[in-house]
DNA sequence: AACGCGGCTGCATACGTATTCATCGAAAAA
DNA sequence: TTTTTCGATGAATACGTATGCAGCCGCGTT
């Protein structure tokens, strides 16, 4: 049948249908100035020769991709093999919201010491970038401050803030945060300490901090430093975390890890001290990843919407392209109580 | 600085090296033909200009695209939200392959039914597919003929088998089997289950269960058809095949379940039946996906090693891309014990 | 009968790069 | 000196598509 040695091209479609190539590129593109009766010979002939556009000339010619690229920025000190998997899910929300509107996905894992970039936008390759990943965005700013003098179209998932450059997409963090306070308070837990960083450096989990200590300082309680342990997200930084905690010798009753990864960590080194999760200690993490129903004790989180937060920086980001106006926008936050806080 | 409205080109670049656009071609291509004095001009300018090569036109004129695609399919009927956790770890190892051989990444997921085959090579959007799936390779084989007659470039992951159309990589699923059986018979267990399809439609869980079958009659015993329950590979589907399993009134005093999915899922119906793993019932998966080792009780399972197999399968296909030799291969299984099985 | 107009279509060109072919200068050979 | 050779470069073109522009045809208007 069609085993021709090279590809058809829309001269081919043109030859066997009859007419110019330029009629039909148009029929091919929809443009109403084509008479039906030669539309139809011309999508015939479409068929037949089972013939696609060719989106590199396509795209060329017209000096759009089709194509969105996704940069997932990993902390280096996180496991090699392992990607977090909340950013796993979200990649699955973002690749459905792409196909959604027509659009190509090309993902690339960056190391955050990388000379990224705009280097997938500047090689045409993609008419706009989606930067997802926890990270240290005061050490972005010059680099995000770059792609905006350059024109570059992007959105960034993460913390929603004042004076940041370029448009983001986040959870309401600090929402988020206060909703846990709460629901600990609610319980009755006192002493509540956080794992993760709580430093402008990591501005989600940040705000996930200020939430809780601003719902704690309105019960008449308030963070106290010596029950704070830096992490990033992994199991391993969480375990290390509490163990480092529990090396203070400073009485807790409740631990609000900054991500679920953390919190299962966490757990872990709780159990090995002997402490029971929750009679002892409350847990309550946050993103809901799918681990967390699975962990032991299940995991009271705070959900991310995942589906939601990709179907928004996609169209986000295809209104940038389009030069509509775009805003910044915070997703809502929701608690999820499973056992581990004890309720 | 390099604020000009449009991107620089490699005719800026060469009147800005004060040669022709061809040279400037030469050196970014790294020709020997160019003079030393002449390629560092142009290099400067390059830097000066911030310059990046347009990859649609090289694409168009090279006709390589430098982008390999990766198609993921997806059983219908799992949750919509959320992928296979298997598949996203293979992802992460297969985008870092593709990375470190200079190509980019398109990543699509796919329902089964869609009309995909070929959509994207022909479209010359990529160089090559990657097509990753359990499923009913039975149903795809007139499409995978298809391929492989349009001469198009592809290496599947799933099971290894004799006259199957095109090149596959996969997992040495039989082993993993036998492997699960040798664990579970030295423990003393003796009436295995198996939940996951046994047959020929899932010619992954086929394989395993193949494997177990084999091991287990080596032993004087034999896989009970009773003892068998059709799952696909979720939580879901392992929670209602266990309770399938246990409504039949069947002894068994071991699981083996066709994936780490399935495996998490049937311990939380045995637990809810009143038994306990491993002491009542021994249950070992398969994938040693993350969320196995956080399981309660962490997992026995099967690892298949993610990384080795995303960098096998972009380096196969770029071996088809080159027109070069390439074939089929199968990792090795390795068996990791966790408590799940009470060794 | 001359003219205008609108509906379709084809011609020609540009998008940015890679490569073939021709050219040119200089060094090497005669 | 003249011819040959070779290294280095430029001119020209093709990849496949989209689109501005011009042209053609038929019909309605004056």
């Amino acid at each position: 049948m069609a085993n021709k040695k090279s590809k058809a091209t829309s001269v081919d479609i043109a030859y066997h249908a009859g007419v110019s190539q330029a009629t039909v590129s148009r029929v091919l593109r929809g443009s109403p100035l084509v008479n039906a009766e030669t539309r139809q010979r011309v999508l015939d002939a479409v068929q037949a020769l089972n013939y696609k556009v060719d989106r590199r000339a396509s795209s060329l010619r017209t000096q759009r991709a089709g194509t969105l690229a996704l940069l997932l920025f990993e902390d280096p000190t996180e496991d090699e093999s392992h990607i977090n998997p909340f950013f796993l899910s979200m990649l699955g929300s973002i690749t459905r919201a792409c196909a959604r509107n027509g659009h190509d996905l090309l993902v690339s894992f960056q190391q955050l010491s990388d000379d990224w970039h705009a280097d997938y936008e500047d090689s045409m390759k993609a008419d706009g970038l989606i930067l997802l990943g926890y990270g240290d965005y005061v050490d972005y700013r010059p680099k995000l401050e770059k792609l905006v003098a350059q024109g570059t179209h992007f959105v960034r998932w993460g913390a929603v803030l004042a004076g940041q450059p370029g448009v983001s997409i986040g959870c309401d963090n600090f929402a988020g945060g206060r909703m846990v306070a709460e629901h600990l308070v609610g319980l009755g837990r006192k002493r509540i300490a956080f794992l993760g960083y709580a430093s402008s450096h990591y501005p989600e989990f940040f705000e996930r901090y200020r939430g809780c200590d601003a719902r704690l300082r309105e019960a008449g309680l308030s963070a106290d430093p010596a029950l704070q342990v830096d992490a990033l997200s992994s199991e391993e930084e969480g375990y290390q975390a509490a163990k480092a905690l529990l090396a203070r010798e400073t009485a807790f009753d409740a631990v609000f890890a900054a991500s679920d990864l953390i919190a299962i960590g966490a757990i872990r080194a709780l159990n090995e001290h002997g402490l029971r999760v929750p009679e002892d200690i409350a847990v309550v993490g946050f993103d809901d990843i799918a681990m967390a129903r699975f962990a032991t004790p299940p995991l009271t989180t705070v959900i991310q919407d995942t589906g939601r937060a990709g179907e928004l920086l996609v169209e986000t980001l295809l209104r940038l392209v389009r030069d509509q106006p775009a805003e910044s926008m915070m997703l809502p936050a929701k608690l999820v109580v499973r056992k581990s806080s004890g309720a």
